[in-house]
RNA sequence: GAGGAUGUAGCUCAGUCGGUAGAGCAGCGGACUUUUAAUCCGCGGGUCCCGGGUUCGAGUCCCGGCAUCCUCACCA
């Protein structure tokens, strides 16, 4: 009889689990010896069959030297046809294959078995490959084990989980059921562990920095503010590693880098989780070149292995020409050396005047409307009068100009850029570069450069600041412009100051946004794409 | 933070003008030893996101809320 009850496809689930325990089995499984994944039986077959068993079976007493497997997989499709089975099994290796259970040849209790099992059941099965008359390879079982139940009934088969939220909040539905996703976190691990291999190739040594700190620093944004019991202080979680990182500079590790998360407490949307992975490398002796240098050998290295892992091939024959990869619309060129525009001259071929020109570039920021916001927050300082924007004029000598530049950049400048081809933005203004050293021939410059890629930033490089007089006063001029709320968290790391005086080798140091470069690499839109747990508010 | 879209069966989705809640797959019963989204016969399954309101009557209209997605703002 039908269960009329809200649950009745797990009702159906649950008596087929008794079903299995009648039989004197345990529907959960247990250790399982000689499995090989589905991928690799099939090629077991594509290698096994045409020498050997071909040359048996024309032989003039064939034996049955059929390449026999045991496999394990999650049950994606069943037809029942009385006493032969199909099933289409699904594992991790990125293949499925079918397999057949038949009351004639199976072992007791596997035909059994097999009649009770469900979609999304994971089973194992043990046989010789054959190929059916249609031509697809598949394992005819001689034994058929239960290995897990699956209480839940499975996604349409023919669409799987659509539905955004289900597949970012039930990660473990959507990762067998939706193929590309499996694609996209196997792309993901094999970069980053192509990544540790190239770094470690060019001398980098890995290291784990203070994830919890007492005092968050490297970078400009918001820390999440946590509390440690023991000592009854407030805590914080890193925002990057980079003092610390320096610092080992000091110690006199000439090369290092860490892989590792930032947390940020602010907006969460398509490129930005509260907690993404970064790598960040430093290197004594080099500078912001031969960081730009190691960039474009990641990336393009990285984009290598995805073409070589589409493709099945290895990665020493994937060609520059051929690192075109899919983003959107668009094709994003990673085999040709990515271009390189200086930040005044971009600024002057997208806008028409040059960056130095403040009249014009305070005039464009009051047109685009980038004022009102500092004009707000000095009201809310009570640095202006109430209730009244300041005018241009006014706001004029209480923002700092290459601010107000850099608004105007981002606004009109970067978007400029062709998405189609990386490209460094060099020779940012030092004015917002606080950990970065000035330029000799024009201190009003950073050595500093930004590779964008798709329209995306992705990483910074740095010629790094080693003159702790210098970093000192551009700690002061930080704090000094602050609102309170920000000064609350942002402390003079007196510290890393006493570790530039120890003395610190001069250095090239950047920062690569791993989620990004991935979503580049792998087609996605979205940062919740590249991570397997986005940040979702809970249920 | 603002605007827009979406939320209906386990999954994927229809639902017209306000008038008894629909399909495919999945599930249940039956048949079937080479099937490929198996097929054939029969059957059951709903907090229409939540809470109010209008109405004789609300999945549908109105108000409030929640969640997700998109755009913008914020944010390196």
């Amino acid at each position: 009889m039908p269960d009329d009850s809200p649950h009745e496809q797990e009702a159906a689930r649950l008596a087929n689990l008794e079903r299995v325990r009648a039989l004197g089995v345990y529907p959960y499984g247990t250790r399982a010896e000689g499995l090989v994944s589905l991928a690799r039986a099939r090629a077991a077959y594509d290698a096994g069959a045409d020498e050997e068993h071909q040359a048996s079976a024309k032989s003039e007493h064939p034996v049955d030297n059929r390449p026999r497997v045991a496999v394990a997989g999650r049950v994606m499709l069943k037809r029942d046809g009385g006493k032969l089975i199909w099933m289409n099994l699904r594992d991790g290796s990125g293949d499925d294959l079918q397999i057949a259970v038949s009351k004639r040849d199976c072992a007791d209790p596997g035909f059994e078995i097999a009649k009770a099992t469900d979609l999304g059941d994971i089973v194992i099965g043990r046989g010789p490959l054959m190929k059916t008359k249609a031509g697809e390879v598949t394992v005819w079982a001689g034994a058929f084990e239960a290995a897990s139940k699956s209480l839940t009934p499975p996604p349409s088969k023919h669409t799987g989980l659509q539905d955004v939220e289900l597949r970012y909040r039930q990660r473990y539905v959507d990762l067998w059921a939706n193929p590309e996703t499996l694609r996209v976190f196997r792309a993901r691990s094999a970069v980053i562990s192509h990544i540790r291999t190239l770094m470690e190739a060019r001398g980098f040594m890995e290291v784990e920095t203070p994830m919890l700190q007492a005092l968050p620093g490297g970078a400009a944004a918001r820390p999440f503010r946590t509390h440690l019991n023991a000592l009854d202080i407030d805590v914080f979680m890193r925002i990057a590693p980079e003092l610390y990182l320096k610092r080992l500079l000091v110690g006199g590790m000439g090369r290092v880098y860490e892989i590792n998360r930032n947390f940020r407490n602010e907006g969460v949307d398509k490129q930005h989780n509260p907690e993404f992975t970064m790598l960040e490398a430093y290197e004594a002796f080099g500078d912001m070149g031969t960081m730009i240098d190691l960039t474009e050998h990641l990336c393009r290295e990285s984009a290598r292995l995805v073409v070589a892992m589409s493709r099945g091939a290895d990665i020493a024959s994937v060609p520059d020409t051929d690192l075109r990869m899919p983003f959107g619309e668009i094709e994003i060129d990673f085999g040709s050396p990515f271009q390189r525009v200086s930040y005044r001259a971009l600024f002057q071929r997208a806008l028409g005047f040059a960056a130095t020109d403040l009249d014009r570039v305070w005039a464009k920021a009051e047109e685009l409307g980038i004022l009102r916001k500092y004009a707000k927050h000095l009201a809310e300082e009570g640095r202006a009068e109430e209730g009244r924007r300041a005018t241009a004029g006014e706001l004029r000598g209480q923002v700092a100009d290459a601010i107000v530049v850099n608004e105007v950049f981002e606004e009109c400048a970067e978007p400029t850029l062709d998405h189609t081809r990386p490209t460094y933005i060099t020779d940012y203004p030092s004015a917002i570069s606080p950990l970065t050293r000035p330029k000799p021939s024009d201190p009003e410059l950073a050595d500093r450069a930004d590779l964008f890629i798709g329209g995306m930033e992705i990483a910074p490089h740095y010629t790094e600041l080693n003159d702790p007089a210098v970093q000192a006063e551009k700690f002061r001029q930080q704090l000094a412009g602050l609102d309170d709320e920000e000064s609350t968290f942002r402390n003079f790391d007196e510290d890393f100051i006493r570790a530039l005086k120890v003395g610190m080798p001069p250095a090239g140091g950047m920062g690569l946004g791993v989620d990004r470069l991935v979503m580049m690499l792998t087609n996605q839109r979205s940062i919740r794409d590249v991570l397997l747990f986005p940040f979702m508010r809970p249920e």
